[in-house]
DNA sequence: CTGAAAGCGCTTACAG
DNA sequence: CTGAAAGCGCTTACAG
């Protein structure tokens, strides 16, 4: 058995009017405000409305102004990073300033070189603009959207031109981080994780360079460590910086930073007595992990909040500031004592 | 500044129509397949509409078929939840299945009590179903949606009357994996983690009881700990599984889990010699967890999958079963060792 | 087999 | 201030 109760049947504005003794067009302005309308009338539709529970329906009205009042917004779909909480927590920012300005939140999923289910989103006419959600050096889905002169913005910084980005300040986070950590006394810091095509990753890595920099200390590429994805990599990335005498792991996700403090730990190696251990983001993954690790925090939900707002924005036909930079916080902890 | 490049402007049926000197209607049945047509004509359109990129605009067709292709699914929002991996891997199958039933997915989110943002979309015309992922013993969302007629099912069980449900099944799943473990010579297992107002939590909490029946084990309350939300709780109740004497902890998620590992490895209990430990959902959180963790495995992205197909057959006015069952593995690890 | 026409539920010049 | 009418891009009886 599939649903027996009937879709109750929905009032429609024709049925406002007619109610009302008014023209649709009346009751249409009524509700969006646009055009003179007097305000008694106003009063007397809203009022009846109101009552009657009448919801105009968003199809409709779409198909009137060529509008969908959908985002679009590619996720990654690659398992590794959807468990990142980080994505959750944008989409929640996203979807919670979508919701508040009426529009909805269209999902879709895609792989670093798979543009299909985004074209067919746009293709479809299903949404009015897009959201990508994470950003590579080359990027398909950029070009994609360019072509289609769909409005888009990347949550993550791009070197496309003209392409509006909003993202946190990974480079000055990361500089500063690291510089907090020479400060403190460490020699030789080791970097892992991270993807050396996506253009987060690039920009952390220049924040590590900057702080070295600024601090005097040669850059030593034996203990940088990128396109770490799998377990065993991992693994072996952290008897490399080891063997490279490194006095401090700084690791570029949380997922990453957990293998690493179980590895250091099957070596039985004490954090932070004999190694002191940084991470990105402040997630709950890492929350009760004894000792606590010091980490740099993004404000995710709030990154989703701006980047929705600015789509909407563009979407509108608004300026909008090409590129918006979010702050960060550098939280530290035992790990790093 | 904003985008620059207007969208090209989109072909119609009209365009295509004119263009090869046919009706509308003729061009419509081409494309849907509905109708009698010339095998030739059809041809003809169908070669135009491919060599000219034409997609045919859901919304308009939506307007017509009083359809909106769109589905909605409700994701729960309160942190703790969200990132356990379980709700993405299934949000991939049920967007994977739609996707290729042309049918898109509209997220929203909702905490345990507040229907605001489902009603927002459905009275807003914006889904022709929705998909229920968690449910509640006493659920306003499933009141809601039964009050209003519209087509929905839920992801887990649920004990209201006439609701579609497609679920893993829970209890059989539990007995299981405690009947081996009692199998396994352990005298005293202690549950801990799970949400009383979970019907999943329930159903485990069953299956636990079953398999202590079977094998004439005496049930101790004093030995389950459900609601421990909070990490501190959490470590609060494993001190007292360890007053109690317990010599197995089953842990109802994997986040939980971890916490579970993080206390006894404070107290220096080591796993699997001086205590065993099984889980449920075999994660990535655990993935590199040492020793290996014991789990049941549900496969979340097939459990999305059946969900949106029944979902898809209720819409499309066929009969679906009510309650569809899927099935579980245990996946014996070091940790039971 | 094909087409003219009405309709889905809205919006928006245009006229009054 | 208000309304009749055309239009958004489709579908679908109905007629031929």
């Amino acid at each position: 058995m599939g649903h027996t109760k009937e879709h109750e049947k929905k009032l429609t504005i024709t049925d406002v009017a007619k109610a009302l003794g008014v023209s649709k067009t009346t009751v249409s302005r009524a509700i969006s405000g646009k055009g003179r309308i007097g305000s008694e009338t106003k009063e007397r539709v809203l009022e009846y409305i109101q009552e009657h529970n009448y919801k105009p329906n968003v199809l409709a009205k779409g198909l009137a102004q060529l509008k969908t009042f959908n985002i679009g917004i590619l996720l990654p779909e690659d398992y590794t990073v959807v468990d990142l909480p980080f994505f959750q927590t944008c989409l929640i920012g996203v979807q919670e300033t979508a919701v508040s300005m009426d529009y909805d939140v269209l999902l879709t999923m895609g792989k670093e070189n798979d543009c299909t289910q985004l074209a067919r989103m746009v293709e479809n006419h299903k949404v009015d603009g897009v959201i990508l959600m994470r950003t590579f050096t080359k990027d398909p889905h950029i070009e994609y959207l360019k072509s289609q002169g769909i409005p888009f913005l990347t949550v993550g910084s791009t070197y496309y031109q003209g392409v509006v980005q909003v993202d946190n300040d990974h480079q000055s986070a990361c500089r500063e981080l690291i510089s907090i950590l020479l400060l403190k006394g460490m020699k030789r810091i080791g970097l892992i994780g991270g993807i050396e095509s996506h253009v987060v990753t690039q920009s952390r890595l220049q924040g590590y360079v900057d702080a070295c920099k600024m601090a005097g200390v040669p850059i030593d590429k034996s203990i940088i460590h990128v396109n770490v994805e799998k377990d065993m990599m991992i693994e072996l990335g952290v008897e490399k910086l080891l063997e490279n005498g490194v006095d401090c792991i700084v690791c570029l996700d949380d997922a990453v930073c957990i293998h690493v403090l179980n590895k250091l730990r099957k070596e039985s190696i004490s954090v932070p007595k004999e190694m002191k251990v940084a991470s990105f983001y402040d997630s709950s993954i890492l929350e009760n992990n004894l000792p606590s690790i010091t980490s740099l925090y993004f404000d995710a939900r709030e990154l989703g909040n701006v980047a929705c707002k600015t789509l909407l924005e563009i979407i509108e036909g608004n300026q909008v500031k090409m590129r918006t930079l979010l702050g960060y916080e550098v939280i530290l902890k035992e790990s790093t004592k």
